[in-house]
DNA sequence: TAAATAGTGTCTGTCAGACAGTATGTA
DNA sequence: TACATACTGTCTGACAGACACTATTTA
């Protein structure tokens, strides 16, 4: 029987239901760390562990929408705000008992922001925090949350090789030091400063220079950096790729 | 508000309901051509376009069981011979308009099947059929479906990069000129021999020998090939890219 | 002045792709 | 015999990574 005998005979109110929520693994990098965007839970099941920020898709918008709203919500930033921000689906998930009150599909997204501010006290995303991602292996995540974010980060690592989305990272203008370093943050591993800065220049349309340089060199010294913005391509062509991972391969 | 404010004020048969199906974009090789797996509408909406097989989620299974239950349905093969069948997810497609019923969020599947007997007739899967891809520009497909196969087209040319899924599209021997044919027509183009021979015996782990070769040579002449069967890896390392696209990088 | 960083030049090994060539089959 | 196919050898250009080097700036 398919989806549309189903529909024929079944009235959607009568049938078990299912609730769908979207979650949000958003990423940014603060003090050279990756962060990931937590919210403390009140109430059971849970209380007191992190959980994603995430609720339930209301009627009027897709998935998507209620993905971005969700982050707008949280961050206290306002949909308008999101400008830079990256939101992609990253994957859903529905194991039967994954929450132990009803059965609920979560379809999860991935977000890559620019350091933001905190959110604001006293608006409705006030537990909301970003929490480095290397302190997470002691903490306990709420529902299957710790596997969502383990796919979360391994997408953002695998998108860093094909897609210029390392910019959204960055504010609108940086130098290839700081591409780097959010290579260098979200792989975590040392690149080689010489060999990434000519690569990076070499793919066609990863950045455009502004023709600026910094005001200052580095804080440690150093000449000042030209700066450049994202560029136009949409695929990295050829790909960063990272180095080798051997115990990925079998 | 978050999904745990939501769920401590609301009763979950009170929310507006979100029905939860999955599709499935069912991909095998016949005749050198790939054909996916489709189903005929006899109903109103779509009736007699042709849609994805798939169906609504039931209570006490997850996803991906959900999937593979509507693939051995549709193809009338029982899950347990659907061994060498890969299944994975694909994406979460849930526009509120893109079933004009009810709302509905359909969590899409690609699987890879070696060529398969036409379901039986007389089974719940009599309508199901195998169709060439190439001639699904003509039709219309029900709903987002043709979005739905677009995306799992390029999710399965994007695998044969950088996976051993290609050897999925095979029986358990095969040779690889076979295996190249599978490349070849899941890429659209054909692929220079030696080298694609050369490149297959050195990645690690993709194929392995068995040590026999065919009993007779090509239809149209050549010597015995020898036969492989997929080996150990999961990922191929270093991949096997397509041929350059530029129209993909802009 | 010492140290750090930006940016460039060069070498080497790997790999993809082009091409050629041999061996072994079928019709 | 003509032709197709399996499989291997070799060359070339692209590219990643290692290393070295200069210039510039900060503390």
């Amino acid at each position: 029987m398919n989806e549309q005998d189903f529909l024929a005979a079944y009235d959607p109110r009568d049938y078990p239901a299912i609730a769908v929520t979207v979650d949000v693994v958003a990423l940014t990098i603060r003090d050279g760390a990756l962060h990931l965007l937590l919210i403390r839970r009140g109430e059971q099941p849970y209380a007191g562990h992190w959980a994603l920020p995430g609720g339930f898709v209301r009627p009027d918008e897709d998935l998507a929408g209620a993905a971005r709203r969700e982050l707008a919500e949280e961050t206290g930033l306002g949909d308008d705000r999101l400008g830079r921000v990256h939101l992609e689906q990253l994957a859903s998930y529905g194991a039967p008992e994954r929450d132990p009150r009803m059965r609920i599909v979560s379809v999860a997204h991935l977000a890559f922001a620019p350091d933001l501010p905190d959110a604001a006290a006293g608006t409705d995303a006030d537990e909301a925090v970003w929490l480095p991602v290397s302190g997470l292996a002691n903490r306990e995540l709420a529902f299957d949350h710790r596997q969502i974010v383990a796919d979360g980060l391994e997408r953002a690592r695998s998108k860093l090789e094909y897609t210029p989305l390392a910019t959204r990272f960055l504010g609108p203008e940086f130098t290839i030091g700081e591409l780097r370093s959010v290579y260098e943050t979200v792989w975590g591993q040392p690149l080689h400063a010489g060999n990434f800065h000519r690569k990076v220049l070499s793919v066609p349309g990863f950045v455009e220079s502004t023709g600026a340089s910094t005001e200052r060199g580095g804080s440690r010294g150093g000449p000042r950096a030209r700066l450049y913005r994202a560029g136009d391509a949409q695929l990295l062509h050829p790909a960063l790729l990272r180095p080798a991972r051997e115990e990925a391969v079998r």
